[in-house]
DNA sequence: TTGAAAGCGCTAACAC
DNA sequence: GTGTTAGCGCTTTCAA
């Protein structure tokens, strides 16, 4: 041991990996990285897998599902011990994440997940707070005397389910309310990116429709199309009230501050890597699906009667 | 090999690796990824090593030089072929750079790097343009009528080496147009977030100090000062004009638009995934020191006169 | 061209 | 407890 110490020496993990046939790395597979919202779980899930002596593998695909079945197979090939996926474009990768659940390489699902595979979830029920998210600026313009208030979505791209269920949610409140449910109110975007939300909120206001409330797939197109308006001169929340999904850091720096949904990050990383690491350790156990809970902040964009606070 | 083909006979990567004692994997070192800055360039580095049939572990230490060591050695562990870094905190891990550098394990600094290890580097000339945009800041408030205008810095953290620097450059210009280099107009924050900048420019506030013109180590601590700016009704930039670093997402949303030094982040990551692999290729090369460009984008915040584009 | 054997550095199983 | 040995799946070398 002395002469050991007194060498330098050091295990070689290859070696140790190839007796044990175990790579001790995990791949984490995300649509995108450049907002903060997945880097925010993946700090998460690493602190939990280099506590265990695991790496983590990051790939990203820029939502592109034929990017993320190629990251897939690198990850698979690279014999990964478990896979954390948030998939990119609704079904088309399917059979792909069968075949790994049926080769029984563990995989588990964060955020967007695809139920129709049979593998362990976690994510917020983002049908129930974008029904209560579309409530909330229904409730909001009706305070400020419109009985009827026209509510417009701004939908995802229609290959990402969360697009799909959001878009549910905020139709079916709708529909509660009794308030019209012309399709034309929903927007289907070509992109969740603030250029985008500039772009088909411009084409809007071109066109002479501007909604008493917009509610946006996520915050990147709700600051977009708030640009717009701003430019324009039609005053946020007081003719028109906003409302993003998964708060970002952009949210609370915009002014007036941005409305949004915000997931619990951390919670969200934590529940994943656990999942994970129990589905590697007892490889026959039962899926889970987890709901976690969200939080539904309200700030000035969709209610004059908000506090701007942003941050502090 | 049809009867391979046949079998769905897949190589091992663990033994393959043992046998050439290659690892096929490079490490990336960052200390945080939850602002766009770094994501950006990563992706652009595991574009070109994904090519190259390597895999990228990426690492983050949350601004901890302690939880930099663990990640070098982790990586060093693991056996990576290369590792690609942005320090942490100024010269804390010097040491551990220049063993890994003896130990003959090609280093690469990007963005933030260590001038005491001899290594390849790339970066933008933070002294320049921290330089060019105080200069700017000088330039505009005598346009709108101040002779000798008050210019603040925030600086970041001492222990981080562009702090440092990029106060040089402030320094330097406020020198050269013999404005007063009072030392309390360099405020040395304790992070480099929006809530610090809001902090700091809280307490200025409170003691009656508002600067004519005020440069920010980046981005965050710029948004945190407009944030306070604005609720005091202290206008931007008519009374105060502001600037930040790192462009960044938010810098494009904030009302009004915020003046930032944009650096070059696709070359920075493509440069410096070249760097790295040029030295896994040729050991015995002589390190390469190479400085991209940036861009001094001016917007509302800091010049009345520009217009707000932020994005389109 | 094809085949056999050694060895990469470790772990696990079996002896001593 | 301490020591020896086989073998993880591949590459490389040398022989046939």
């Amino acid at each position: 041991m002395e002469k050991a110490a007194e060498m330098r020496y050091k295990p070689n993990f290859m070696a140790k990996n190839l007796t044990k046939s175990r790579s001790k790395v995990i791949g984490v597979v995300v649509p995108e990285f450049v907002n903060s919202f997945f880097p925010r779980i993946i700090i998460q899930i690493q602190n939990l897998f280099d506590s265990k002596g695991y790496h983590v593998l990051i790939t990203q695909c820029d939502e592109s599902w034929e990017a993320e079945r190629r990251n897939l197979k690198l990850l698979e090939e690279s014999m990964v011990e478990g896979i954390l996926i948030s998939v990119a474009a609704k079904g088309k990768n399917t059979d792909y994440y069968r075949e790994l659940v049926a080769k029984g390489i563990p995989v588990v699902f964060f955020n967007r997940t695809d139920s129709e595979v049979d593998a362990s979830s976690v994510s917020i029920d983002d049908y129930k707070w974008s029904f209560f998210a579309t409530e909330h600026l229904i409730y909001t313009r009706r305070k400020l005397g419109q009985a009827s208030p026209s509510v417009m979505h701004f939908m995802g791209p229609q290959d990402i389910d969360l697009s799909v269920t959001r878009c549910r949610g905020y139709a079916d409140a709708v529909a509660k309310h009794h308030l019209s449910a012309n399709p034309a109110l929903t927007v289907k975007t070509d992109g969740i990116t603030k250029e985008e939300g500039y772009r088909q909120m411009s084409l809007l206001v071109e066109k002479g429709v501007v909604p008493d409330a917009l509610f946006c797939f996520n915050d990147q197109l709700a600051l977009g199309a708030m640009k717009v308006l701003r430019e324009r001169g039609i005053a946020v929340p007081d003719r028109v009230s906003v409302m993003g999904f998964s708060e970002s850091q952009s949210a609370l720096v915009s002014v007036p501050a941005l409305s949004s949904v915000a997931q619990p990050l951390e919670e969200l990383g934590k529940t994943a890597a656990r999942l994970l690491l129990d589905k590697i350790e007892n490889p026959a156990g039962k899926p889970e699906k987890v709901i976690l809970n969200a939080v539904l902040n309200v700030r000035r964009s969709s209610d004059p009667n908000s506090d701007d606070a942003g941050f502090r």
